[in-house]
DNA sequence: AGCATTTTTATAACATGTGTCAATTTTCTT
DNA sequence: AAGAAAATTGACACATGTTATAAAAATGCT
């Protein structure tokens, strides 16, 4: 890396660092460029030129917090891939939990702008990775085998989206959107799983709806 | 109604048909507070005074189209409870559909304004709805008679109002989001129905997947 | 070292949603 | 009709994301 790209990268950091900062010790609403250029001793120009927009600096935080839906994609494999699938999650809700207010103040700003690329980007992603675990699991007999995986991998994926999306707008718990999140995938999951695989899912359902009470 | 009420419903409806105008002939982003009180002509204070705000106009737009996920509450009584439910996804989409653009757009910029109460009623009503109607259907034995009506209403409610979320971003068109509520409204609805009323929500299951492709 | 290129900085500006405040117009009450 | 109350107006102001422009600084190249 020559040397100008790494006090690119060096003042990147400084600038995701300092956002971070103004974020947990004065909240989302305190975050403004500004204010963002003057803890990061920077100026004004500088987070445009290195990010883009602010949102693109929140989006650069969420990458750095490593949350890119990745859960979705690996997986303890000693299970069978849906009991992956579902088991991710336990992880994305243990993601959010670690650090729920920083992370949801970002993911709803992000959202919130009019910045598409950003939910476009999110969606095409995780419908990706969906699909190729449904795939996998179709193989693995876990699936009828007439099921359409892309159709299903992409309705799970825009499932669990959608309700991030309202989690993002403070309108339910960590806990109560992955609930909804779990109870439709196994609502879906049971009209095209094979024998093997349903009573595992219809129990994950029994335990979804139970813990809303 | 006083004559000063009667003038600020006149003003009202001459703001939001200004508004309208401006959505139509320039563009959502076109309409700025100035501009919309230009073509009201009336002050800048004026849509403040008699809206509260932007979002407000919006929302009031919406309302004036009769838009409020009623299409939820009514349906024809010939039919079942669960048809009209189903049924209803087609009225909410022949709404949108009526007038794709224009919609969307206000859509999408109520819910992207941070004014959170916007997306709280609309959840709010939605999911009473929805739980009524679920009352209703197991009451007429559509639904096995242990079920979580609340439960399962808002589930319902949230998966409707979670895909609207990402159709106001524009990702899906109006029959992709229909297509998806419905794909996980009969995956629900058929953990709970009775015998009588599963092989309509199958075949509406089937249906949702196939015109996908 | 010296010149060219790229980045950063400083300063100002712009558009927008929203708020303030006094003056003015409209409506209500009597 | 006259005074009181309410709504509208106009002019201005503020915070914010974003852009423009030119000067200054850092880096790359020879």
């Amino acid at each position: 890396m020559s040397r100008r790209e790494e006090a690119k990268e060096f003042n990147r950091a400084r600038i995701r660092a300092a956002a971070e900062e103004i974020i947990r010790t004065e909240g989302m609403e305190k975050l403004t460029m500004r204010r963002l250029a003057e803890q990061a001793d920077v100026s004004l120009r500088t987070p445009y030129n290195l990010f883009g927009s602010k949102t693109d600096v929140l989006i650069s935080l969420m990458e750095e917090a490593e949350f890119e839906l990745s859960p979705l994609g690996a997986g303890d494999e000693n299970l069978t891939i849906i009991e992956q699938l579902l088991g991710s999650l336990d992880r994305i809700e243990a993601f959010f939990e670690s650090d729920e207010e920083y992370f949801r103040g970002i993911y709803a700003s992000i959202m919130a702008s009019d910045h598409p690329e950003a939910r476009e980007t999110a969606v095409l992603r995780s419908v990706g990775l969906a699909c190729v675990r449904l795939r996998q699991a179709a193989e693995n007999g876990e699936l009828v085998p007439d099921t359409d995986t892309d159709n299903l991998g992409k309705h799970l994926a825009i499932q669990l989206l959608a309700v991030l999306g309202m989690w993002g707008s403070g309108f339910f718990s960590n806990r109560e959107s992955i609930t909804q999140v779990r109870q439709s995938w196994c609502a879906a999951l049971l009209q095209h799983c094979s024998e093997t695989s349903r009573p595992l899912i219809t129990a994950a359902y029994r335990a979804a709806i139970e813990s809303k009470g």
